[in-house]
RNA sequence: GUGGGCGUAGCUCAGUUGGUUAGAGCAUCUGGUUGUGGCCCAGAAGGUCGUGGGUUCAAAUCCCAUCGCUCACCCCA
């Protein structure tokens, strides 16, 4: 009768230590781009009020129709953990007033989301996101700018292949616009549409273009394209963030049918895939939405931003190249003698405290087991303390890549290590 | 929610048409003379063959169920 083992939650997944290193890797990436792009970082709690996402993302979405996390607390509110961040980044920027402390906000975030889909390559249920938002200015240069960083990381973390697919969903005017006509379009072949894109024929028009289903893609070949139902002011934007796009040399394809699930965009969409990554190949998407700022009870303030993948970063950075990772420690403090190991604790410590990664034995273990380990480990020296050692106060250093050694007293052990070149690989 | 594939040691996998003590490589541990690692050699430990039923003299192997993992649809990061 073996106790049932306790697994982690479907969709969800440990990062144990042969992984952190590159998760890390790509968080220091991120934190310094940022810091150069001059965002600087917010975090929010994992769980807000489900209001929020039903408010900010749109009753209609999927994320939130049928996919989020929601629960309710013993004082009877209605939480949910957040499917998504920029619906908390808003409202963490509406609480705290940041627009009246300068006109232009730009926040990044390192984040996770959650989402109650059917895991599968690239999809979890937890899934890691960092990304931006840029709150207060309506002008090109700004979504040009988000997509240059989100391009910018991605190529910086070492990714090829990425594709950038740019599109514009126009204001509500061009939107209002563009429905007529599609639904006009769409009419007479409603009967061979699929029921879900019969749904949204009347819910949302607009995400019928999404469909992956073949004879539909099909009949969608010759629809009207909503790039070509902008209204001037809307067009000039689109042709403006394209111009700047070229001058930044950021290569981008068109694509009308990017619309993008969260009911809050506008204007610019956009997101970049990796070839080689499967189905789920979109690594960052992100958009322009003037009016979530408005419709979470703020005053119309533009804005734009993107979130990234990083599960899929990883995803594709692996079927790139396969690293290992650098693990190396400087010493191995080897102690042979039951006396000598408080001393032989102090001394590992100091080292310690002047910077050096220092390793010992807690196992109380051989000699030879000992050697075994700091071998195993890559240290570049072991230090030595025996019987013999801590009678005359000394310490054996041995190269380990030379194999010399060479008898140190304690009190120059300290000066003597520091002596040594560790950083000349 | 719908479909396909797969579940044998920590990891990667063998396992003949059901047949007796279920194997290998890597990793781990201990040794190869008394206090010196890597390479090599020897040995050890580690599995209720996902779980539960069924068929059979006999099941890792066949059947059913269940759980888990995985991929795709859908959706999106």
């Amino acid at each position: 009768m073996a106790k049932p083992l306790i697994r982690s939650i479907k969709g969800t997944h440990d990062i144990l230590p042969d992984q952190s290193w590159r998760w890390q890797q790509i968080e220091n990436t991120v934190r310094d781009f940022m810091r150069r792009f001059g965002y600087r970082e917010i975090r929010t709690p994992v769980f807000e009020r489900t209001e929020l996402f039903a408010r900010g993302v749109g009753q209609e979405t999927d994320i939130v129709s049928k996919e989020m996390y929601s629960f309710v607390d013993k004082s009877g509110n209605n939480l949910t953990l957040k499917p998504e961040v920029t619906a908390s980044v808003i409202r963490a920027y509406l609480q705290h007033n940041l627009g009246r402390q300068s006109p232009m906000t730009k926040l990044y975030y390192l984040d996770r989301a959650f989402r109650q889909e059917r895991p599968q390559a690239g999809r979890y249920r937890q899934h890691h996101q960092f990304g931006v938002e840029a709150i207060g200015s309506p002008h090109p240069e700004t979504d040009a700018e988000v997509i240059s960083i989100a391009y910018g990381i991605l190529k910086e973390l070492g990714l090829s292949e990425l594709e950038l697919r740019l599109n514009s969903i126009g204001s509500q005017n061009s939107r209002t616009n563009y429905r007529r006509a599609l639904k006009a379009f769409l009419k007479p072949h409603l009967p061979k549409l699929t029921e879900t894109s019969r749904r949204r024929f009347d819910t949302n028009p607009l995400r019928i273009l999404d469909t992956k289903v073949p004879h539909e893609i099909e009949i969608l070949k010759d629809a009207p394209i909503l790039t070509d139902y902008l209204t001037p002011e809307d067009a000039e934007h689109f042709e403006a963030v394209k111009t700047l796009l070229q001058t930044l040399g950021i290569p981008f394809v068109l694509d009308s049918s990017l619309v993008r699930g969260l009911d809050y965009y506008t204007r610019t969409t956009f997101e970049i895939t990796s070839s080689g990554l499967g189905a789920q190949n979109a690594l960052c998407g992100g958009g322009r939405y003037d009016n979530l700022v408005e419709t979470l009870g703020g005053k119309q303030t533009p804005a734009i931003g993107f979130a990234a993948g990083m599960e899929r970063v990883l995803l594709a950075l692996e079927s790139d190249t396969d690293k290992t990772p650098p693990e190396t420690i400087d010493l191995y403090f080897v102690c042979l003698d039951e006396y000598a190991r408080p001393t032989v604790m102090k001394l590992t410590n100091k080292l310690r405290s002047l910077g050096f990664s220092v390793e010992t034995d807690l196992l109380r273990r051989s000699l030879k087991a000992q050697l075994r380990e700091a071998n195993r480990l890559h240290a570049r020296m072991a230090l030595i303390v025996g019987e013999t050692e801590f009678q005359n106060q000394t310490v054996q250093v041995k190269d380990l890549t030379t194999a010399e050694q060479k008898s140190v007293n304690w009190d120059s052990l300290v000066d003597y290590i520091s002596r040594l070149n560790f950083n000349s690989e």
